[in-house]
DNA sequence: GGAATAATTAGATGTTTATCTTAATATCTA
DNA sequence: TAGATATTAAGATAAACATCTAATTATTCC
């Protein structure tokens, strides 16, 4: 649960999650909507990665990220019990 | 908001809103809980307060600390956009 | 007023993090 | 197989962060 509360606390990945809440998304497609360098994107997408909040799939030469529901039900489950 | 996640992004500070959830607590007594320095779970007080999550309160020699609901379930709301 | 208690601030230190540029890997296409 | 495109990994750097000890501020009680 650390890793993932890490990964929600910078500003770009929770933009990243957003885009991804409409459709799937290859990482080239992520990141054009960011003014920073390719390699800094995929960072980032490696911690939603790593936290469990993306999935990622090769598709021959790209690479499709989409959403893990799952994760971020857990979080919102976590977050209610700190609530409660 | 982006100081709210990154407030919650730290295990002690989330352990110290669980504290919290159950009764207000003086510094001291949130202090008491945890192996590290007052001055370390102090600062953790400071981001929290300074995030919204907590409000305090001088209680004559001492402070008192306490959740703030409202802010938490702002949160909440926000992650839940995130999800839907 | 002065000692004692509660809590924060200041300053220092080692670690983590976000970002960059450059290099490496994987895949596709001619 | 060679060149082109997509993506990540490596290495470097500056900023942010968690923690410590010591000093400071605020309050109480004698």
């Amino acid at each position: 649960m650390d890793r993932t509360y890490k990964a929600l606390s910078d500003p770009s990945r929770r933009e990243i999650l957003r885009l991804l809440r409409e459709e799937d998304l290859t990482a080239g497609e992520i990141a054009r909507h960011f003014p920073t360098s390719w390699a800094s994107v995929s960072h980032h997408l490696g911690v939603l990665k790593d936290a469990g909040l993306v999935i990622a799939e090769r598709e021959g030469q790209y690479i499709r990220y989409s959403l893990n529901a799952t994760v971020l039900q857990e979080v919102l489950q976590h977050l209610l019990d700190l609530a409660s």
